[in-house]
RNA sequence: CGCGGGAUGGAGCAGCCCGGUAGCUCGUCAGGCUCAUAACCUGAAGGUCGUAGGUUCAAAUCCUACUCCCGCAC
């Protein structure tokens, strides 16, 4: 059995589930994303990842800007789909497109609900310091990332994980948990528990403010900020004029005031503790492993970041 | 035409403003020291200085165009 599908989404989160039910035979009616827009250097209108992985497959695409107007609705109903599926799309979908198709509309969501609702839930988990994380699939209702969970698949947070990493994992983690799910659907198998009512927390967006690294916290909040926020915004503080991006970091041992380097091999003072940063990115140029970085630029014990 | 930085042996950088023999920290290779080593010592190889033009007696360096990479903003 395969179900004719619509399938929501715009970052590469969401390009393995798109494959797999691709893969699992399920038929893609049409994929919709985000519209291309003014983006990356020189204002080049980009599309999104899911729209050129969907465009070189031949699927149809559709990017409106919402999908509050009636004539979107009825577009959306004309395809008559058994079930739309929904990864990391960024619109807000009405009751209208919920209620239209036979099966609803099920979303794939990055992190243990009720905890985490809403935008940034894989970042949020990892600066937060959650121990475990995980994906959820779950019905969409009105309400912010709020409808009962029909799977869930948990992974463990570790010391070295970033935001990088463990959205590749949540990523495939999520894609199987589709699949299987749909095929459960299709038997009747499926179990849609409510959210508890307790523990509600929301993962709000990640603003430019807070990716500046403030040396006087604890070594241990800075470390989480430096990996949930790498590869991308990055956290960041000042050496010699220039912006650097701390891309990975670990706890280490010693203190001395904020931001003072310990020793020569970027073991940084916090507020609590220490940090020792282990991949930097000075502004205009690449990512570097601390050890090549220090060959082409020292960092002496003493020396102090901002 | 959004703002800005960068491209120099295999890696990371300096040199460029003030044109005049290509330098640093590593890596590689050879030899030495050592019980031994990613340690230490000595030596060697390895570069069309992003591409194409221009100025000049002479260009990594000054001028023009182009390609690619990155930071900000979005």
């Amino acid at each position: 059995m395969t179900l004719r599908l619509a399938f929501m989404g715009s970052p590469t989160f969401a390009l393995p589930t798109l494959e797999a039910l691709i893969e699992a035979g399920h038929e893609i009616a049409c994929v919709y994303s985000q519209p291309p827009r003014p983006a990356g250097r020189g204002k080049q209108e980009r599309p999104t990842p899911v729209h050129v992985f969907a465009a070189a497959r031949g699927i149809e695409i559709r990017t409106p800007k919402s999908l509050k107007k009636p004539p979107e609705q009825e577009a959306f109903a004309t395809l008559n789909v058994d079930l739309v599926i929904v990864v990391a799309y960024g619109l807000i979908l009405p009751k209208a497109i919920l209620d239209a198709p036979k099966y609803g509309a099920l979303n794939l969501h990055g992190s243990l609900l009720p905890r985490w609702r809403g935008a940034a839930p894989i970042q949020r988990a990892l600066m937060a310091g959650d121990s475990v994380t995980g994906v959820q699939v779950m019905r969409m209702e009105e309400g912010l990332d709020a409808g009962a969970v029909l799977a869930t698949a948990e992974t463990p947070i570790a010391f070295d994980d970033t935001t990088q990493t463990l959205h590749d994992r949540l990523s495939a983690l999520g894609a199987c948990l589709m699949r299987d799910t749909l095929v459960k659907l299709e038997r009747g198998e499926t179990i849609e528990t409510p959210q508890a009512e307790a523990g509600v927390t929301y993962a709000h967006k990640i603003t430019p403010a807070e990716t500046r690294i403030d040396w006087t916290r604890p070594a241990r909040e800075i470390d989480l900020l430096i990996r949930g926020l790498s590869p991308a915004p990055g956290a960041w503080f000042e050496w010699e004029g220039a912006r650097m991006k701390a891309l990975l970091s670990r706890l280490g041992q010693g203190s001395g005031a904020p931001g003072e380097a310990l020793d020569d091999n970027l073991l940084i003072a916090c507020g609590d503790g220490a940090v020792r940063l282990l991949t930097i990115q000075r502004e205009g140029r690449g990512p570097l492993a601390a050890e090549t970085f220090l060959r082409g630029q020292a960092v002496p014990a003493g020396a102090r970041l901002a």
